[in-house]
DNA sequence: AAGCTCATTGGCCGCGGTGTCAAGATCCGT
DNA sequence: ACGGATCTTGACACCGCGGCCAATGAGCTT
């Protein structure tokens, strides 16, 4: 059985291709009467537009790209793979990923633009803050959406969740249960959020009056490495932390096992906290208290308005930013006493 | 800019088009010389194919799909997806996912694989199992390949790792730390690999004269959630195993946290061991001793003899099986005394 | 030298749609 | 009733490439 094209379609409407080409574009201009008349061969005929011929004669593709960075996240990938597939569908794009081990190379994104084609692409953190990628995208004039990025320009799509208030309201949460020494480690900083979570931390701790020990701030790289020996790190202070802040699940994870390792007892002589609720945050034992931020929404809205965009709607507000919420669990605890 | 077309670079080298095409086409019957003279010309206007056109004049897509269902394992279909885009890569494919939060439907594979228009798809298991969904791939005339799946058809491309010898060899292992009454964790039951796993374990239970008690063996689901109530039941023996096999990573990780629910040491008191060695492996405390699938070169294999089908070529041997690595890590340690 | 096969190349059509433009129909105000 | 603005529709020219077939040239046989 051969596939139908257009012209069937045409001919059992009894209309001509360019109408039939009209309705399943949307344009306007058509009579109601004759939209449903053609409506209905398409569908009596089992008729699915061709994207090649779409795409050569529009000279666009209805791609997306999406580039996967990030070998340690792949949680948080997945849920960008949805809501950007998600938003795809809707609108009838396809979604091509482009995963990448390593770091992307600058020429692995040309390569990926020209040759596939794609008419616009969504930027995980920390891609969308690499200039020499963005500068390439707006060379070629592929236009592209960031999600979490660590700047924002009023010309730029991005997306992302209110990082400093989220991490304002944990701390906050943490010392609520009594802790007064809250360790701190700190994210990727070549991540947007890394600078916000920090930031809404220290306001928190300086709005609540609590220890303002600039050691109790540690560096960290997001991956469960760092977070354990950071974790490490602020367990050996002569005077440590009851609790700790993680800028994510992962490296939170790190830090249960620091403890582990150091043979204290997670909750009981420290707390625990991440930021994300990654699986990651029900694999450890106990399971994390954590933010969640709503990764797959926030994906969906940056496609969304890249796709809206690229229609040649100009989007309302081009800076988008999500709440988060807590996800109380098992690794928060009220402060007993120190670790020494 | 324009971007230059097949047309450009015919003249530039002097040729018609239709040489041109023969050359990035990888016909035979092009002189060396005209050949070179086509790829300098081609080099030097920066050309790339479109891919809209070839696909339209060729009618194929150039698409290779990837059905991303399972919500839990995405690192095993992180690796997956960067197996089968490396392959597309190579083949100058282009890699279109279809991610699924639940379970894949009938119709959308076919609005899938109809829509995008894709030339052939890969399914990781369990989906090469679901008749529904071959019968549909079959009845469009569209190749697919499996991954890991039950049956074995030697007409159907399909590439799995040795669950059943990786199984027994990793049961062999754990017997050398002194273990004789060994519980094991069945994975879903949907998948092939669950049943080669578990045959691996009882051919090794047999062979080495351990306790075959029935009641060593439990369901699971491949997640967290029922590797942790199954590890339950093992532990809640009147004659508990001092050691686990779970069929993966994940329910491990639910077995060392049914361990520290019931006051019990892993290693100490029971030792874990799992398989996939997936980034949960190096989660938990104490990290798992596991076994290595090359999940990623299966997945490129698969999508590589995909392709090649594709091109007409019978591929020399239909169903692949790879081989497992067991990774020593700290879960697994000499037994000592049983949980009671 | 004629006849053949095989290697090499180009011409032309068509894949299935969209963009442009113009023609005809309809509606409005005056 | 008339002129102009707004709808509604179709004709036609491509979009950039691959398939098919014919033309040409080279090498080889008899």
């Amino acid at each position: 059985m051969k596939r139908s094209t257009i012209k069937d379609v045409a001919s059992t409407a009894g209309v001509s291709i360019k109408t039939v080409s009209r309705v399943f574009n949307d344009e306007k201009y058509v009579r109601e009467s004759v939209r449903e008349r053609v409506l209905d061969a398409a569908s009596s005929l089992d008729y699915i537009p061709n994207p090649s011929a779409r795409s050569l004669a529009a000279r666009r593709s209805y791609n997306i790209g999406l580039i996967l960075e990030n070998p340690h996240e792949f949680a948080y990938l997945k849920r960008v793979v949805e809501g950007v597939f998600d938003a795809c569908e809707s609108s009838n794009y396809t979604l091509l990923v482009r995963p990448t081990d390593a770091t992307v190379s600058h020429e692995d994104v040309i390569k990926f633009v020209r040759q596939s084609r794609v008419d616009g692409i969504v930027l995980p953190a920390p891609m969308g803050d690499r200039t020499e990628i963005t500068d390439t995208l707006l060379e070629l004039g592929t236009p592209f959406a960031q999600l979490s990025p660590k700047h924002l320009r009023n010309d730029w799509i991005s997306v992302r969740p209110n990082d400093e208030e989220a991490t304002y309201e944990l701390a906050k949460h943490v010392h609520s249960f009594g802790h007064e020494r809250i360790g701190f480690i700190e994210g990727d900083p070549e991540h947007g959020a890394t600078e916000r979570r920090r930031n809404g931390f220290v306001s928190c701790v300086r709005d609540l009056g609590l220890d303002p020990d600039p050691k109790l701030i540690v560096s960290g790289m997001f991956d469960f490495e760092s977070g354990n020996e950071s974790a490490r790190k602020l367990l050996e202070l002569e005077d440590c932390p009851s609790a700790i802040i993680a800028s994510n699940d992962d490296m939170a994870a790190g830090a249960i096992v620091a403890l582990n390792q150091m043979g204290l007892k997670p909750v009981e002589d420290v707390s625990i906290v991440g930021f994300d609720d990654s699986p990651t945050a029900t694999r450890t034992w106990p399971f994390l208290t954590t933010v969640r931020q709503p990764i797959f929404q926030m994906a969906r809205m940056a496609a969304s308005i890249l796709i809206d965009s690229l229609a040649g709607n100009t989007p309302e507000e081009m800076n988008l930013e999500f709440g988060c919420e807590i996800v109380t669990r098992d690794s928060l605890g009220p402060r007993v006493g120190a670790c020494d």
